[in-house]
DNA sequence: TGCCAGGCCCTCTTTAGGGCCTT
């Protein structure tokens, strides 16, 4: 349908939990069947507990996943491929990520003002969405909200939880089992900055 | 050197505290 929301899943994995400091590691994004994902060097260390959750290692050598190294880009060029990418479905997203309002978008945004993208990331998003919240709310029943949780209990399935691709395409098939309504989506979408 | 937080929501609330979720 033309006129509903276009929904991009999307997770970020980083060096950490303070969302004031801490350096994207993973940025990955899904929409219908198209895939983004993109590997950057940190600056900083990733925290210990970072490093057992991910399976990130910073040496060296450059940053390996599992101990196999992955190719990085620069963070600058892969902030503006992913706009490049929001860009591509020719009207403004909503950016959907699991606790976006608490984490991901404060980071996002903060490492975008840096580079100063905002405006160019402002013009191809209009919003960001909280599956969390938006979990929470609709189903107040389930014990926990952890995504890992809600996937085994809405889609009976267990994952590769902690890679943002993998992330990213379980959010989107929550997201779809759900079915939420177009007002419980506008209740917890927030500006982008 | 050290190696990390904190906004939101609920309730035994509002002159507050604690658990959740993200890496």
């Amino acid at each position: 349908m033309a006129h509903e929301k276009i929904i991009v899943f999307f997770d970020l994995e980083t060096t950490g939990l303070d969302t004031a400091v801490c350096d994207i590691i993973q940025l990955a994004a899904v929409c219908e069947e198209r895939v983004f994902n993109v590997y950057t060097l940190p600056r900083r260390a990733l925290t210990e507990s970072a490093a057992q959750v991910t399976g990130f290692r910073l040496t060296s050598d450059g940053l390996l996943l599992r101990g196999k190294p992955v190719e990085t880009t620069p963070l600058f060029e892969a902030l503006t491929s992913f706009i490049a990418f929001l860009r591509s479905f020719r009207r403004p997203v909503l950016l959907a990520a699991h606790n976006a309002k608490r984490f991901d978008a404060p980071v996002l945004t903060r490492v975008l003002q840096h580079y100063s993208l905002t405006q160019e990331f402002q013009q191809v998003v209009s919003g960001f969405l909280d599956t969390f919240l938006l979990s929470k709310n609709l189903y107040s029943y389930v014990p926990s909200h952890s995504q890992e949780y809600l996937v085994q209990y809405f889609l009976g399935k267990s994952y590769n939880a902690h890679n943002a691709v993998e992330d990213a395409k379980m959010l989107k098939e929550l997201f779809k089992a759900w079915r939420p309504s177009t007002h419980d989506i506008f209740r917890f979408t927030y500006r982008v900055f």
